[in-house]
DNA sequence: CTGAAAGCGCTTACAG
DNA sequence: CTGAAAGCGCTTACAG
């Protein structure tokens, strides 16, 4: 058990604020919860006060007196996905620090928004939607009609309309085509996204944009179609390798295919990244378990949904599901370059 | 936010069973925490009340009250591992009910015991320990000598040292090996876990349990070392495979060298499972991953870190570590049956 | 073995 | 715009 004396902050309270700032205790619990009109100079003092201090509230006590639990609710869709490890890190270390409660509900990943309408208000106080649920068409209607708390991740979100966490995936697509011409590819292959996903709109126009900039070849038979899976990355792989002049690289938009071209690529006796280099997105698991590794774009998913309930606090207490302006939030990405791609032989 | 009036339970209190039992709060609080010896009989009234009421406390005018909270850490070692999801799903879902804080901590995967003593009684209440952090020496030592609540996951369990919550791997890996004899194989070949693990010794124990009573070779050049690596899988794959007299089915330790002899396979122009059987163990996300999905064997990993929580909610709540004895539970688990095994053509 | 009192650190509801 | 009072549901420390 940690008592109180074993922590180091947990000894100041509001108390303890209320007398260094020289106003009454009520005020100092208004001003952080942006309950009523504060006048600012007394507002002023008390967060520099609370700052000084480095007075964190007492959670237990805060629900304890308002009777109120915040609960904040991170959708999934498969729960031996790749991400959802990562997601709940991320999501569990914001609502520890803010003493929300976190909640984890499995949805069949092409939920109609009606059957979220039903619990959205009775059970939940904010909600994280994240790839591939926040691709479901009218969700973001939805929280939007119901002025519902929401934050959408990874899904390479429409400016205005929600509040989105994300990285710049067409940038980063841009980042991974210039990587492979900086080793000296000229025939690059590429491989499409579910087309259901916004994302995949946005990764392929990131990859045609550096092509096309560098004057080289793109489209017709070095464009396949892909669904984000391994079996479809086994195909498309298979079609462009075995094509008249196979592409010297191949880009496939995410690493379940990528691992797929792996094994067509074994299956045409090819091996990689000798005879062709691979490159995937996302930085999933099979990026490290298949051999060799895979070169792909790793997305900061731990931070993204930390970022959300952050947000998500900002909204609740606000009150007003609008004054938070609905934007779309872009974190930092990396390439990471392992085994899967080198310079061509030629 | 949750108000009192719109959940059910939460306005039977404390108080409310005192009534009921006609006692003291102070002595409900009492049973409820096993804090002094309360007389049997009353133990049993109170006990009573709090059933028919359906009583369930707060948890935050409980550490409110108290000044602490029980922290639980669950350690893990890779943050994009397969595992995580799901071990963090169990444990969420114990936790909250417990009020309980979940606190996650990645260490390294051969952490030594000593760095782990540091922090463990000024930081966490209780530990879990999955696998392979599970596996490495000395931290049940460790554990055991500071009387520090602590479970162990998935480890194939030494009886009587620690608590243990697994499945029966022997068992488990006969039922597998007994599913490909009836399928009709006659010659299987085995690929070994890391020889660290104890779980590959029950695994590999069990298969040459099951196809020795079957009458079946096994040994030799059936019998290949892996470490549980991809990379592994597909050597002692092409090694099994290109032997003079190769298995019609193999049998991989765990899922990760399934999907690596796939790719050996593949490699040799071998269809799984027209030309050879291969089944795995886990059910990580790569089995359903690749091509074809591989029969395997799921643990209910989130049921483990569930039940591990409450059981370190009982032994913290005893005071007494050696009050609730040492002992490997284990847990059912099951066969999956997907496409990468079939009866021999022969 | 059991109980009455005080208080944990906040917020609600009411004044002003 | 700000404050004094009461209380949220438990547990601690003290009696008996």
């Amino acid at each position: 058990m940690t008592t109180k004396k074993e922590r180091g902050k947990a000894s100041i309270t509001l108390i303890d604020v209320a007398k260094h700032a020289g106003v009454s205790p009520m005020t100092v619990s208004r001003v952080l919860n942006n309950l009523s009109i504060v006048k600012s100079a007394t507002r002023e003092k008390v967060l520099s006060s609370v700052e000084e201090l480095k007075y964190s509230p007492n959670q237990a006590a805060r629900s304890l007196a308002s009777g109120r639990t915040t609960r904040i609710c991170l959708l999934y869709g498969n729960p031996s996905s790749a991400y959802l490890g990562e997601l709940l890190l991320g999501a569990l270390e914001a609502v520890g620090k803010l003493g929300f409660q976190l909640i984890v509900n499995r949805v069949p990943e092409d939920i109609s928004p009606d059957t979220l309408k039903k619990d959205l208000h009775s059970t939940w106080d904010g909600l994280i939607i994240p790839a591939p649920i926040s691709d479901v068409a009218g969700i973001r209607r939805l929280m939007d009609a119901e002025g519902f708390p929401a934050v959408f991740l990874e899904s390479g979100g429409v400016e205005g309309r929600a509040h989105e966490i994300g990285i710049d995936d067409f940038q980063a697509s841009k980042d991974m085509t210039d990587f492979l011409i900086g080793l000296g590819h000229k025939r690059i292959g590429y491989i499409q996204g579910h087309p259901n996903h916004r994302t995949s709109v946005l990764r392929q126009a990131g990859f045609e944009d550096s092509v096309s900039k560098a004057g080289l070849p793109f489209g017709g038979e070095l464009m396949t179609p892909g669904f984000f899976t391994y079996r479809s990355g086994i195909e498309a792989g298979l079609q462009l390798l075995k094509s008249d002049n196979p592409p010297t690289a191949i880009f496939a938009s995410n690493d379940d295919m990528a691992a797929g071209v792996l094994a067509a690529a074994s299956e045409l006796g090819l091996k990689v990244p000798r005879d062709v280099s691979v490159v995937g997105f996302d930085d999933s698991p099979i990026a490290t378990t298949v051999w060799p590794n895979l070169t792909t774009i790793r997305q900061p998913l731990s931070e993204m949904t930390e970022q959300a309930v952050r947000l998500l606090s900002e909204i609740i207490n606000e009150g007003n599901n609008n004054v938070i302006p609905k934007t779309t939030s872009l974190l930092d990405y990396s390439l990471i370059k392992r085994e899967s791609a080198s310079a061509p032989i030629s």
